[in-house]
RNA sequence: GCCUCUGUAGCUCAGUUGGUAGAGCAGAGGACUGAAAAUCCUCGUGUCGUUGGUUCGAUUCCGACCGGAGGCA
């Protein structure tokens, strides 16, 4: 049986919303979204989160399955996702993977399964961090596994905190973990079609105007929302562009202007990061717009990929 | 009009006791296995404002000129 998924992404501001709409329109299909704040509830403007308008009525999944004050994370998004496009699959539906977060979307389609989370021994470590300096976590990362010390850099402590965490906590070594999982087959085929612009200046553009629509919409009255419900600013759902530079202006009292050019470059930082991830896979298919997205085009174009693919 | 300061990478600036220069930011590329809109790695040749002079050699010293800032009148 024909298990594929069509994968839709792409930089943000690049049109991945209203293709996949398009698309699943076009394919008796669902979509499912892989954003990592698309998932928070009442985070909407910030994360341009399809509206019900723009979804044309076309169901929806993985938006809004999470409160901003709890953390959200990849081996919750797939415990939730897979099962969900399974069910789409089981109703002959074509799943429609749309989103942004590479990560999200690799995870969903291995199905893989991760290590544990250890919460106490993470903060520990953390703890450990600030005392000692983190060169020392390093070199004890290269004693009790070696083979990820050599994958990630010192200074990368994120990283080095969870190596240390999965073989504290389960007594076996992150590499040993992934070279596992690595031998799993993928619990999903995907056909990949991937948006982008010709000239990285006309992305720029867009983004800009898409942070400018938000601030008209009522951005800043969101960010003071999530404040005022008491979302701690080390929330994971705090680290969404807009609304982490935009609370830490509504608290310095600072004026907003400046805080909403900080939110362009990031964002266009950040777009650039998800391009690095998403050009990696060979099999993808581009639309690449020249100054602005066309839509009916784009369609056709990605019909027509898919018929050759025998979607 | 006179005086002082200033003109170096897209931006902010450092520096060369005279041997043609380097940081941060921006930008580009990359990584990515429970924070991922996060985190991390790599990449720096530019008429050193212009033009004369001194010098083996000037971006560096001297003069003039042209920008910019401030001060005195």
């Amino acid at each position: 049986m024909d298990n594929r998924v069509i994968v839709v992404c792409g930089p943000t501001a690049s049109g991945k919303t209203a293709l996949g709409v398009a698309l699943a329109k076009a394919l008796d299909g669902e979509v499912v979204s892989a954003d990592s704040m698309q998932v928070y509830r009442g985070m909407d403007i910030g994360t341009a989160k399809p509206t019900a308008e723009e979804m044309e009525g076309v169901p929806h999944h993985m938006l809004d399955v999470a409160d901003p004050a709890e953390d959200f994370s990849v081996a919750r998004y797939v415990d939730l996702a897979a099962p969900m496009v399974e069910d789409i699959l089981r109703r002959g539906k074509r799943p429609l993977v749309v989103g942004g977060t590479g990560l999200y979307i690799d995870n969903l389609l291995a199905g893989r399964s991760f290590p544990p989370f250890a919460g106490e021994v993470r903060n520990k470590l953390a703890a450990r961090a600030a005392e000692e300096g983190l060169d020392k976590l390093y070199a004890e990362l290269g004693r009790v596994d070696p083979v990820r010390q050599g994958e990630i850099s010192p200074n990368d402590e994120k990283r080095i905190l969870r190596a240390l965490e999965i073989y504290y906590e389960t007594d076996k070594p992150m590499s040993v973990w992934s070279a596992e999982s690595r031998t799993q087959p993928p619990r999903f085929q995907a056909v990949r079609i991937g948006l982008d612009f010709q000239e990285r200046r006309d992305l720029w553009v867009r983004i800009d105007r898409r942070v400018d629509q938000m601030m008209a919409q009522g951005l800043a009255d969101e960010a003071r929302q999530l404040l005022q419900s008491g979302v701690p600013p080390t929330a994971t759902a705090m680290q969404a562009i807009g609304y982490k530079e935009l609370t830490a202006a509504l608290l310095g009292h600072e004026p907003l202007e400046a805080a909403v050019e900080t939110v362009k470059l990031r964002t266009r930082q950040y777009a650039k990061r998800q391009l690095s991830w998403f050009r990696r896979y060979q099999d993808t298919f581009w639309i690449r717009w020249e100054k602005q997205p066309n839509f009916s085009h784009a369609l056709s174009l990605s019909t027509a990929f898919l018929k050759e693919c025998g979607v």
